[in-house]
DNA sequence: GTAAGATCTCTAGTAGCTATAGCTTCAAGA
DNA sequence: TCTTGAAGCTATAGCTACTAGAGATCTTAC
């Protein structure tokens, strides 16, 4: 039986977001000792290693409560969860675009900010783009 | 000059949000109709877009502050806006490496779902994949 | 037995918006 | 010129997903 602090270091979670959790209802209630402190088995580091997992990688939790609920009862269709999956996979992939092309802006910002003042250098104007040829950025980048 | 309407559409920014920007003081308080209506000119809309660019891309408004006080002052050196730039490039190649994974494990999941039921469906064991043979998951995942 | 550290509950605060209520102003058509 | 409907105004409250405090209690190691 593990407490709050064990179960948080186990999974990764911070002990206030355990209890947050709890609170509302992405965990059940756990066991309680004497003194009235909660206590973990290995059902609620999977389940709160699941839950990080999945809000690491940007589900939000009304997501991760569906995807729970339908690993509460494994035996019903995949739709639902695939339905899911395919939903975020869209915005995945187009956050993953909009941050790769960051990242050249990034380090385009970064190479030229090497070598001189503001005066000359593009962070602003890579990030406002707009006005130098560039109006269409909207096409590509608006997509959320 | 534009109201607050047609400055959210070719800024691509929503109204209430413009008002928030400038209560929390990344806009500049504009000039008003003699009815009290808001009037923009091309710098806020070009301050506006900057904005809304930089968020798309990440960046806490408080970076974002940061660096249009730099653009206030252009002839000062460019340290401040690289630091910031640098700061936020190692978070940004954290979070392209993080999707990347999702990327795969969502898909994994979409054609494993698409051939069964849930019971036979990986997805939520892939998300809590810390009991099998990845507890070292957060060596390379809880960098931010 | 005592002292440090972990846990308890409860409340309030954070970022970055978004929505609502109830009002006024503006622009376009009849 | 009147009117009507969209767009604007202020102010406040709500949202997600936490995070931080206060002040009390429990557990554990010496």
């Amino acid at each position: 039986m593990l407490t709050i602090g064990k179960l948080g270091k186990a999974a990764g979670v911070k002990v206030p977001t355990i209890r947050y959790y709890e609170q509302i209802g992405l965990l059940p209630e756990p066991e309680r000792s004497a003194g009235n402190q909660r206590l973990y088995g290995q059902s609620a580091l999977d389940r709160l290693a699941f839950i990080r997992h999945a809000r690491e990688l940007g589900f939000p939790l009304e997501a991760i409560r569906d995807l729970l609920s339908l690993s509460d009862k494994p035996d019903q269709s995949c739709a639902a969860a695939d339905v899911i999956a395919k939903k975020h996979l869209t915005a995945v992939k187009a956050r993953i675009a909009r941050l790769t092309a960051l990242k050249a802006e990034l380090e385009r910002m970064i190479t030229q900010c090497a070598q001189g003042t503001v005066a000359d250098c593009r962070v602003i104007e890579v990030l406002s783009d707009h006005s130098r040829g560039a109006q269409d950025h909207r096409t590509s980048g608006a997509a959320e």
